[in-house]
DNA sequence: ACCAACTGTAACTATATTGGTTACAGACGA
DNA sequence: TCGTCTGTAACCAATATAGTTACAGTTGGT
């Protein structure tokens, strides 16, 4: 099914701001913790700024950061946002319709995707950013006690690293 | 999400079958009705055999037919046959795991995926071949009641047409 | 025993999508 | 006005699916 990464990168990179609070972080940043290139965070955010999930400001001193409270984006605003198609797709090319069964296979099949996409829909708009960062604090708690020292404007310890 | 047509194209095939009842299918008759290559066909049948949701047999006279009765055939059967991956992926490379969020986002997303992958399942274990072929069969009494004299072993009325 | 009609499968090409990279125009703060 | 960002185009790489040709092996009919 789905060949992309494009829905996890998406909620890892607005985890990344609701963890930084209201700091805008720049794509390098993110693309750091995401660990790609800083032009396909920026395409992504290009497109979570089309439908108003983030706001970026260009120049000196800019960056991403959320539009909303995490508490207000769902997981299904993000897939919304980044995958366009459903979980499914139908045949490349349409069924002979010379055959009863292929001429109405195409609407029976509709019907069958639409009830999973309401299914996958209905999970994810119960799961907010908040949740997923809220879930993520307890693991950093237990297993990196020791970096209570992180502020959030260094949340990406890593950001000076060689790209190695 | 799902670039691939393979779903609805083992659906449309195991949807042929049920129809033919038990008259064994050529992969040439299949694709003839699905629109493609008998070799695509061939390929999936043996995904779906190995999956024992057809048996085929070679030779003079041969062809595949279901390998149980159409309503112990769920669709939940032929998603994990032909589909194997889950609905979404994570990321192709693992996130930093020098940044807190890069390093917990991976088992987060897979408790969201998860539930996701089971949202999808309890849909799809709920419908059987059975239920596909009878919304099938009154969009067929409707849509061309006059095709009354179809046999079953001429459900697929085109398949002597030139390729075209 | 032979032939014709099938399946199973390898090998190759075509096509599409995603991801990665370089490059650069434009925005903006200091 | 300069350095630091975003936005975006253009291109290449990697991967997955689909389509095609070819052929070995199986099987029923004669």
């Amino acid at each position: 099914m789905s060949t992309s990464s494009r829905f996890a990168v998406a909620v890892h990179v607005l985890s990344l701001m609701a963890w930084a609070d209201d700091e805008p972080l720049k794509s390098e940043q993110v693309a750091d913790s995401v660990n790609t290139n800083a032009v396909v965070i920026r395409r992504m955010l290009c497109e979570l700024a089309e439908s108003k999930l983030v706001v970026s400001q260009s120049g000196a001193m800019g960056g991403s950061r959320l539009a909303r409270q995490p508490e207000q984006i769902t997981l299904l605003d993000i897939y919304q946002a980044v995958e366009n198609r459903g979980v499914f797709s139908l045949h490349r090319h349409p069924p002979n319709r010379d055959c009863p069964v292929g001429v109405n296979i195409g609407p029976v099949l509709n019907q069958v995707l639409d009830e999973v996409d309401t299914a996958v829909e209905k999970v994810l708009a119960n799961i907010t950013i908040k949740d997923v960062v809220s879930r993520l604090k307890p693991c950093v708690s237990t297993a990196a006690p020791k970096r209570k020292q992180l502020r959030k404007e260094h949340v990406l310890t890593a950001r000076n690293q060689p790209q190695g």
